[in-house]
DNA sequence: GCTTTTTGACTTTTT
DNA sequence: GTCAAAAAGC
């Protein structure tokens, strides 16, 4: 077995063959993170410390548990079905499954997405009659998660104002209405699974025996919940605590946002006396020169645990920065590149396109397109979310439960079958006076709206009826037939792709039931909320791999392009305000650029089209945080052809309009100049108001300054 | 009850 | 500039 450890360099070596005690492993980017942890699991295992029964390990990602799953098989010879390896919703998921009445939920509860999740909340508003532009849906959706993910019950809340009291009652009401329909969102399968192992003393002592060892890969992307999860299963401060195995990279941490606490890896390190950790800062994936860029950037964020990525390989290139005019020429110079990478015999895999967000994708994929190279953009809708297959879920989740009111008002009337708005207000209404789910108070109902939705009812009871028997595949093509929604698609004149996908629909059921643990049709609808499908690439598609920095983190490339390097598109101009929001951004500048294994590019555009104008940025604070020294600037340094407007093609074209008399009468001045500004340095002129001596102009400093308005009577300006 | 028009938002999103 | 959701119109 010793053929396990071999080709380990020493760091992971000593990681993979820790004692059983809290040990915290810093992985920096590239340095074999996934590998020491499989490769921990099974030397675990094979040197008889546990069994596979006898030990859990957790992921963020479905993708990585995969892996994590297929490394460990042909590392050896286990049968990995039953191990609690999975996700975290995953595990709570199972957790809740096996324990359902402990944890108070009926035996077939549903799992609302977070789309399911925002739906419900509208309909609560609905129904309690709330101003949605007081509270918006998606605020109080906000609100109830982070609470959730802090591990507060509205009974628990913080209220300090009227606003966040009713934030809170209506977080109460959201519990009440999930509780009644059978019903959890995400948040609620950790909180739930939380709760249980908190007051069930059995099952917590079954379980905290059962698990001897526990491991937990980006562990920097933990929220409180889960780390108090954690904890509690490890039976911290107990007598007999299991062995926490922590991974992670404080400085890949880029979900702060979504509520992922990079705190939690000091009080790991803190609360479980952690002797143990090992920095693994050998990297395997970047030349050079890519790292030591990485390390620049990095560095300059505060409160880091500290960490200096190193490699073998040598230097390598240097990297590539290219200043464009506008997006459109960013967009036609990287294709142009790309070509010519391809013609030196590069993958098209193993090109990636990142940016910052989803709407820079557009001209890229644009150019792309009209030069004909294959490429594939990655973070779109995911298999389960497209609105035919939610619908069929919807049908099959009322099967399972008939008391799942957003599964219900989704399809109660798809295809339309004469029930509508004020019916269905009639509906809610009683169901708030009987306290019953929708479809349970359509027999209270008298009149004629209650005729059809009687109808609707007996539908979904027949369908139940014809289903009870039969194999997942069948009574998934049972619903699909008897529900009209292959009818529908089938009349649609352009549901040729979504009939497809429905008949997809049964190919993912049968794969289901030959593969899941739990093939059941409720088992299924798990899967289907848990697992929506990859959103993140998978390699060997021979087209260039477009996708947001995000979406990347975990994935490698031969050349990446780092796409819209820009003031206030990266870092974004939204994040530069919230705390801390600039050093995630730079912690994302970091990710993005240690996905470059040969060769980086960094690109950007004096101005590009954002929500319908034309803006005007200065390159990103980032790329001075770069040494010099790395950098092949591919156009002449210091902008000697900053663009101006109207542009020259643009000015025969069209007759000089308001912004080219601002320029005549502002001294000469025009938009898209760089100019120097004694006080707050370089910036460029934004836009401008006003003329002669009252004129105005807008400038972006970038860095510590960002954007002012100066008028130019006063500001000493100089063209630069 | 369904279709068309209008309004407004617009950073990232593992489950 | 684009998309989806809300509001108005048929």
């Amino acid at each position: 077995m010793t053929s396990l450890l071999d080709n380990l360099n020493p760091e992971q070596l000593a990681a993979v063959t820790l004692p059983p005690q809290p040990a915290l492993i810093l992985a920096g980017a590239g340095s074999g993170k996934t590998r020491v942890l499989t490769t921990r699991i099974a030397w675990l295992i094979s040197t008889g410390q546990t069994t596979p029964h006898g030990l859990l390990a957790v992921t963020f990602t479905n993708k990585a548990a995969k892996e994590m799953l297929a490394r460990l098989s042909a590392m050896l010879p286990i049968n990995t079905r039953g191990m609690w390896i999975g996700t975290f919703h995953g595990l709570c998921n199972r957790l809740l499954r096996a324990h359902y009445r402990d944890a108070g939920l009926p035996e077939t509860f549903q799992i609302l997405d977070s789309a399911d999740q925002l739906a419900a909340i509208k309909r609560l508003l609905k129904a309690l009659n709330v101003d949605d532009e007081k509270y918006p849906p998606r605020d109080l959706q906000h609100f109830i998660n982070g609470n959730k993910e802090a591990g507060v019950r509205a009974d628990a809340a913080d209220a300090w104002d009227d606003w966040t009291r009713k934030k809170v009652a209506l977080y109460a009401e959201y519990e009440r209405q999930c509780q009644k329909e059978g019903v959890v969102d995400f948040a609620e399968l950790l909180l739930r699974a939380y709760e249980l192992l908190t007051r069930n003393e059995p099952l917590r002592a079954h379980y905290q025996s059962r698990f001897r060892h526990i491991l937990v890969d980006e562990f920097q992307d933990t929220n409180r919940l889960q780390y108090l999860w954690l904890k509690l299963l490890a039976g911290h401060g107990g007598p007999a605590p299991a062995a926490v195995f922590a991974v992670g990279d404080d400085d890949q941490s880029i979900y702060a946002f979504r509520g992922a606490d990079v705190g939690n890896m000091r009080d790991f390190e803190r609360e479980f006396a952690v002797k143990s950790v090992i920095r693994l800062e050998q990297n395997y994936r970047s030349h050079g020169n890519i790292l030591d860029a990485a390390n620049a950037i990095i560095a300059n964020n505060s409160r880091r645990l500290g960490k200096n990525l190193w490699t073998e390989a040598g230097a390598g290139e240097p990297i590539r920065l290219y200043e464009a005019l506008t997006d459109m020429d960013e967009a036609r110079w990287i294709v142009e590149e790309i070509q010519s990478l391809i013609r030196d015999g590069a993958a098209r895999s193993d090109i990636a396109l990142l940016y910052r967000s989803n709407a820079q994708s557009r001209v890229l994929e644009h150019q792309l397109f009209s030069t004909g190279i294959p490429y594939r953009v990655y973070g779109g809708l995911r298999f389960f979310e497209r609105q035919e297959i939610k619908h069929a879920l919807a049908y099959l989740r009322l099967i399972a439960n008939a008391d799942d009111d957003t599964a219900f008002a989704r399809v109660v009337n798809f295809p339309t079958r004469g029930i509508g708005a004020r019916s269905l207000e009639l509906l809610a209404d009683s169901a708030r006076t009987y306290n019953t789910s929708l479809y349970a108070t359509v027999p209270h109902l008298a009149g004629r709206p209650a005729a059809s939705l009687a109808v609707f009812v007996r539908l979904i009871e027949d369908m139940r009826q014809a289903t009870r028997d039969l194999p997942l595949p069948e009574v998934i093509d049972h619903v699909l037939e008897h529900s009209g929604l292959r009818a529908h698609y089938r009349a649609e004149r352009e549901g040729e792709e979504r009939l497809a996908n429905l008949d997809e629909l049964l190919n993912a059921g049968a794969n289901f039931i030959s593969e899941a643990e739990d093939p059941t049709l409720t088992g299924f609808l798990a899967h289907a909320s848990l697992e929506a499908g990859e959103h993140q690439a998978d390699a060997g598609q021979e087209a260039i791999q477009l996708m947001t920095v995000h979406a990347a983190k975990g994935l490698e490339f031969d050349a990446v392009f780092l796409t819209g390097v820009e003031e206030g598109l990266f870092p974004h101009e939204n994040s530069i305000q919230e705390t801390d929001g600039l050093e995630e951004e730079r912690r994302l500048m970091y990710v993005a650029v240690t996905r470059a294994r040969k060769r980086l590019y960094l690109t950007l555009a004096q101005s590009r089209m954002l929500h319908g104008q034309t803006r005007y940025s200065l390159k990103s604070r980032f790329i001075d945080e770069i040494p010099p020294q790395l950098i092949k600037w591919l156009t002449p340094r210091q902008a000697a052809q900053r663009y101006y407007e109207p542009s020259l093609e643009a000015a025969h074209r069209t007759p000089p309009r308001a912004s080219a008399s601002v320029a005549r009468d502002t001294g000469g001045f025009r938009i898209g100049q760089l100019v120097r500004h004694a006080k707050f340095g370089e910036g460029v002129i934004v836009s401008a108001e006003g003329s002669g001596g009252d004129a105005k102009l807008q400038i972006n400093f970038g860095g510590s300054h960002g954007m002012k308005w100066l008028m130019l009577g006063m500001a000493k300006l100089e063209a630069v």
